[in-house]
DNA sequence: TTTGATTTCGGGTACGTACCCGTAAATATA
DNA sequence: TATATTTACGGGTACGTACCCGAAATCAAA
């Protein structure tokens, strides 16, 4: 059995054309030194024959290297989210390192934003092709990025978005809808339909994330005209005591609170506070396949948790790069991730 | 920049063995032509370089061409189905084509065993290198992988399994867990707590797979001690008549029933049966991404679709038998798929 | 028209592996 | 010992693309 020799290559295009191998090469990257009119010739023939390059071939013959640069949250003990995302990099870099392209990870410091601006600006120092980037930090992600636009060099956000930016992409949640089904899934427990709270763990609880998550929350309630109470809180520092002093001081106020809403992965901490106080009469919903969690979802503390696949994120960021700068091929300007519902029954089976 | 050299080729080897690359690739290949003396030295200086072969390099030299089969149900008017797992195929076929491998793909009928033999042994006439089929059909399926085994032909199940026999790995649910899931949904909407139906639309009410899921949905109840009854009501006849007339009668017997918990994807005809019969107030389970199921989750007769990602079974299924026949690398012997919960405001983020 | 500069192009080798073909060495046979 | 066979191995080309280097063709200036 041989391979079938419908594949027309360089090859048959410089045999159409009448030029040689290495001028329909030159038009293919298109480098100087052909006329417009062999130019224009091997082009129709290209399209022609809808030739598409053996990519095989091509890493195979280029000695050229790429190098990306990956800008991400280090790993800390108050959250371990970020392993996963950081996985799926390290399965995309392990892909298409055969084809020539090297990832290096930048780490900053979740709550210290000058940790960000360092590393920033050793990713501008760098030379790189092009950037992944987590824009944690609204503000200093503008800068950083702006100054990537100018060297021309393509970046893509994961995990949340900056808006009006000239991205190459954006992978990740799409926010509202997440917080929506975060309501739904609050009232499963609802009894006398009282009031749910909204609890943000966060040194960032303005940021644009966490306004699109409550707003597509209150939109739920206020689509179906249920006449629930919606309590915010915010916990500005993210440390265990910390939340335990405030949310006790909440439910202290709001004695009637049925479900809490937990718009990030810090839902455990919120967790712990209630097998602590016994009030396993709240239901509890988060962000998250994070070990802690799951502990607390089997312990039946937290309810549901909403996952949008972090190591998906990092993958498809990576390999958007990848197909941008190696291949060429265009990518999608937003790729949404589903909005998966994580409970007892079905975590064991999830797929991060 | 330029490529790291830390990558030891063939020449390499060839050199450190003070023998030709032929000699090399023949140990690698293990042909014969080689005497016991410098076979052992070149296997060392393998084993000691950990070399790796490019993939790139060996499949573009290479010109053997590998064909594969593959056996699904056809898309039938009756469901739709299997589009997703033959959409996952193509996208692995186009893949893999480049590498040199071919994939024809055989359809039988999920209402006539007889068209599954027939294919099966077109499939076996074939010289296919490798199989990948829904053992939809027990008994069948158990003949022709004993065939495809005797011929040393590696085969993958997709969507339902065929225990104790010797796969090469099995991709799709936990058919248990599956079931047991469902039972928690059923639960959503449930008021007075009385009565439950598990529905099953197929000819084969009694095969391995709807036994599994509706072990599992029993299961969630006994495990809570929930006093609930499960009404079981098979319908034989698939069409859209048969089913109307068999859950009108089991309506009229059972009137209380509060849920009903579909085993498949046909949970549409029960939605329309309910939304003609106007019985929103009873909530329906069932499975599978359809165009139909998601315009009655959107209609809110449908509360849940459990889902399996059928699309990436078939792609994980195809590449599964890439992976063992090209590569030559290990796959897992059971690759159990998420067990997805999609809701009117998730699906339209749902990844098939 | 000649010279020189510039543009346009082709030959050829390399990437790492597969595999054909031919031949030297080892072994068997006369 | 000479010859026929077998075994063991090396040379070399091909896969489809990238890219260096040099040369022919074209153009500009004198």
């Amino acid at each position: 059995m041989e391979k079938e020799n419908t594949y027309y290559g360089v090859k048959e295009i410089a045999r159409r054309a009448n030029v040689s191998i290495a001028t329909v090469d030159r038009v293919l990257h298109n480098r100087s030194g052909v006329s417009e009119k062999t130019k224009k010739k091997i082009n129709d023939i290209i399209k022609e024959l809808d030739y598409q390059p053996n990519i095989l071939a091509s890493r195979l013959a280029s000695k050229k290297i790429i190098s990306l640069a990956v800008l991400i949250p280090r790993v800390s003990e108050e959250t371990d989210f970020w392993e996963a995302p950081m996985k799926g990099i390290s399965r995309a870099d392990s892909e298409i390192k055969k084809y020539g392209v090297q990832v290096t990870t930048f780490y900053f410091d979740l709550n210290d934003p000058a940790t960000f601006n360092e590393q920033a600006a050793a990713i501008l120092d760098g030379h790189f092709k092009g950037v992944l980037l987590a824009p944690s930090f609204i503000e200093e992600s503008r800068m950083f990025v702006r100054a990537c636009r100018e060297k021309k060099v393509p970046f893509v956000f994961i995990d949340s978005d900056v808006p009006d930016e000239d991205n190459l992409c954006y992978i990740g949640p799409h926010l509202f809808q997440s917080g929506y089904v975060g309501a739904k899934l609050s009232t499963y427990r609802l009894k006398e339909k009282h009031k749910v709270a909204v609890v943000n763990i966060s040194k960032e609880t303005d940021s644009y994330n966490y306004l699109q998550i409550e707003e597509g929350f209150r939109s739920y309630f206020k689509d179906r005209s249920l006449p629930i109470e919606i309590i915010r809180i915010d916990i500005k520092d993210t440390d265990s005591l910390s939340v335990t002093r405030d949310l006790t001081r909440a439910l202290h106020t709001h004695e009637d609170i049925e479900a809490i809403f937990v718009t990030n992965s810090r839902v455990f901490s919120v967790a712990a506070f209630l097998e602590k106080n016994k009030r396993s009469d709240i239901s509890l919903i988060g962000y998250d396949y994070l070990k802690e969690n799951i502990a607390y979802l089997n312990k039946e503390l937290i309810d549901f948790l909403i996952c949008h696949k972090p190591e998906e994120q990092g993958y498809r960021g990576l390999m958007a790069l990848y197909q941008t700068l190696v291949l060429g091929a265009p990518v999608e300007k937003t790729h949404f991730m589903p909005i998966d519902i994580v409970t007892k029954e079905n975590q064991a089976f999830y797929q991060n």
